[in-house]
DNA sequence: TTTGTATTTAACCAAACGGTTAAACCTATT
DNA sequence: AATAGGTTTAACCGTTTGGTTAAATACAAA
């Protein structure tokens, strides 16, 4: 008579656990704000996670599947590399669109304890789920389809692009001013606007000076 | 017969608080393990520094103003466009391998606190940096010289590229496994590579599909 | 040597924190 | 209506935290 209908509270809880460590971290979060937030007393979330540190685990673990993974994930689905790079792209910043705030707080807790994150995450996984990628563009190299470029460099370009301007934003905002609205609209524009500077350095890049 | 002398003790003490709060953040770092890390007692710390929030103050403002002003000083000087961008990427990428942990503690402390850090960080005069290299791309696009683009565009690519990698690191360290030396030469290599890419982008984009 | 001032320390404090306990409260089954 | 088990709470606990105090120490100027 349990299992069914506490769904409620539990879920409950954890709403308001994501949205508390979200904002102000592990380190920063108190559990009694947690407790405020889901409208129940601290020793009732206990009861249901008997610890910050089991109930941190839990929301972030969870987090990082959906936001890591499955990036990941279209990274080594079964797509022409160009069409997967324009898919990385573009679905990447509409996902980071509706949650603005998740790369920041994913990155800053797994730099607070980075031996965590690779059980929690299944980097086993990813990482093959990286070679996978990373044969497919040697592939495209050997075509000739693509410039010669290292997987881990055009990784990096992709990640860069599409998450720092969300990393960065508060820092951006306060310092050259740039209303939500207007951020938003760019961010927007900026599906179509990466994944042509990202694809046109691969197809035909001109080199613009030294050896 | 002090304001000489104690250059030792209040270096020290801001020496080790820098370290301290880069590791651990305002919230994690604890004043007992800045006073250990100093060689000093705790109460000694307070007679310096009255609090922990004015000691990070005046440790925050001083690294605030090595990493974003140089940044934007760079940005607003008088090259001719191209190089400048070379030098935007080259020079901070440099100066970043050197502080490897210092954009994520810059942008996490910003996030934290967004409020204080216009003030901080003399928000007005960085705007108006801005606003000169602003004039600078659109006299470059009027003349033919780069393509059409948005100045704000623009900033957040080459923000984006140089430092997304330091600030990603440990969640791509511990998810496809990438050692300390590797990422030291990939950091290097991106010197060059980055700047062609942001540069490469402006001269001769060709549309690789849709309106 | 004495005096005044800068420097350093050990001991202490109140508040906030994560976590526990034991009892009360529902509510469905018998 | 009695029972049993899941659910909720107020009160409490030990630790850690940022911060204070008052006294000791070093040392230059008189």
């Amino acid at each position: 008579m349990k299992e069914e209908r506490d769904i409620t509270t539990e879920q409950r809880i954890l709403k308001a656990a994501r949205k508390v460590f979200i904002e102000y971290g592990f380190n920063g979060a108190r559990m009694q704000l947690i407790a405020d937030e889901a409208g129940i007393n601290k020793a009732l979330l206990h009861y249901y996670f008997r610890s910050k540190e089991q109930l941190f685990d839990v929301v972030f673990t969870d987090l990082l599947a959906r936001f890591q993974i499955a990036f990941f994930t279209i990274l080594a689905s079964d797509k022409p590399l160009i069409e997967k790079i324009r898919l990385m792209v573009e679905e990447d910043i509409e996902l980071l669109m509706k949650h603005p705030e998740m790369p920041l707080f994913i990155i800053s807790e797994v730099a607070r304890n980075p031996e965590k994150t690779a059980r929690r995450a299944n980097a086993a996984k990813i990482s093959s789920l990286f070679k996978e990628f990373s044969r497919q563009v040697k592939e495209g190299i050997a075509e000739g389809e693509i410039r010669e470029v290292d997987p881990i460099d055009l990784l990096m370009n992709i990640l860069s692009l599409n998450r720092f301007p969300f990393i960065g934003k508060p820092m951006i905002q306060s310092v050259i001013g740039l209303s939500d609205d207007r951020f938003q609209k760019l961010m927007k524009s900026r599906k179509r606007s990466v994944a042509e500077l990202i694809i046109g350095d691969l197809k035909n890049r001109t080199t613009t000076g030294g050896k």
